[in-house]
DNA sequence: CCATCCATTTTTGTATACAATAGCGGCCAC
DNA sequence: GTGGCCGCTATTGTATACAAAAATGGATGG
């Protein structure tokens, strides 16, 4: 959509970061960087604030920037920041929802079942309805500063899980609260809505971790 | 502290947003802020996206930066998540919190009522050691990403509201609850600080709605 | 009088050149 | 052999030049 060089390189940047294909520690050179996403400096250094602003990156004193090393605290602080704002956003989202929505939501948590019924669970299409539930929830907040800020929250955990299998009896639960949560949008409960998003994730957290190598 | 050209040109042209120098809708050119600040266009630049990812900006359909418009709602909206994120802090720092810190707190305190004993308070004191009291716990609660998250949400509304009259009750009511923050964190309780941070920041809401001139 | 189209001008996006500074390695003294 | 100093290199910060896209203005036709 935005292709601007900037995105490009916020992307590619990024996704060496979450591909793992630049470790934590690794330094992130301008020019290294421009001569590997093909376009100058100038949007190399755009990316690499956005990446720093969202912790992607830290910077070592006086101005070397390195990919960011995430523990287990971080991640388990992440997890609730995204539970507490991801709560107040199905609070808002459920008073504000349209039959409409609703609809979507529903037709989303459908392709999430069938994603997942399947002998072999189609971890792909599993995440990608996911995506999109939580969009379509974010979106019917409406709120921009909420969106903003849970924009740089939610990719992050996901990715460093590709390598960690999928427990199936995660994504069934995962189901199952999307279902309780279209079941408290339909019903207009905000405090409903809220528990049940917060709860979400919060387990979301415990099976990140229980799926975690590392412990 | 840090003085480069971009840093400058961030807190000068928030400056002129804050201080309503540059009104709700007015565009944000780049070589005329260049020419204000007396930087070329590249640390502008920069600061730029700092502004619009902290919202202070929005972009109109290609390209140009305006002004930000805030109503009511965004308002109720920012303190809302304000109420939540400093809540959090308030919780991991009340199990963090050393002796020392606490002292300091105290000395906030004490520099915050002796701010508003006068007849006539000392506004500017007064912020300056809300400013500190606030800063401390967010440091105490050892989160990069919730400072992070915070640092351009607990600036906007208080500038906004420099022409407004700032009722003494309120005052004595935010030292009040202080106060209570700091007990609950000598107690150690993580939800007792919790609910009198978000308490103290949903008070402030109201306090601010109250004192707006247009409500 | 109003809408539309084209040219000009303004404004942003990108690339590159230059300046400043920190890091690194070698060299020398001890 | 080790520690400190010096010069060089690598890297970021800033300025500027150029390209692209969009707004503005006026002229023109209806």
């Amino acid at each position: 959509m935005n292709s601007s060089a900037a995105d490009r390189a916020y992307a590619e940047v990024r996704g060496l970061i979450l591909s793992g294909d630049a470790s934590p520690g690794t330094p992130l050179r301008e020019e290294a960087l421009a001569d590997i996403v093909g376009v100058s400096r100038t949007p190399i250094r755009e990316a690499l604030r956005r990446l720093e602003a969202e912790l992607y990156a830290v910077r070592t004193r006086s101005g070397r920037l390195v990919v960011a090393d995430w523990d287990v605290d971080d991640v388990a602080e992440m997890f609730a920041l995204r539970a507490m704002l991801e709560g107040h956003a199905a609070a808002r989202a459920a008073v504000r929802m349209t039959a409409c929505e609703l609809d979507q939501l529903k037709a989303c948590n459908v392709d999430l079942e069938a994603a997942i019924a399947a002998s072999e669970p189609d971890i792909a299409g599993f995440l990608a309805a996911n995506r999109r539930f939580h969009d379509i929830v974010l979106r019917t907040s409406a709120s921009v500063r909420l969106t903003t800020m849970l924009a740089g929250l939610v990719e992050q955990p996901i990715v460093r899980r590709t390598a960690t299998r999928y427990d199936r009896s995660d994504l069934e639960r995962s189901a199952l609260e999307h279902g309780q949560l279209i079941q408290a949008c339909a019903a207009r409960d905000a405090e409903w809505a809220r528990s049940v998003m917060t709860a979400h994730i919060r387990r979301a957290l415990h099976a990140f971790r229980a799926a975690s190598p590392s412990k």
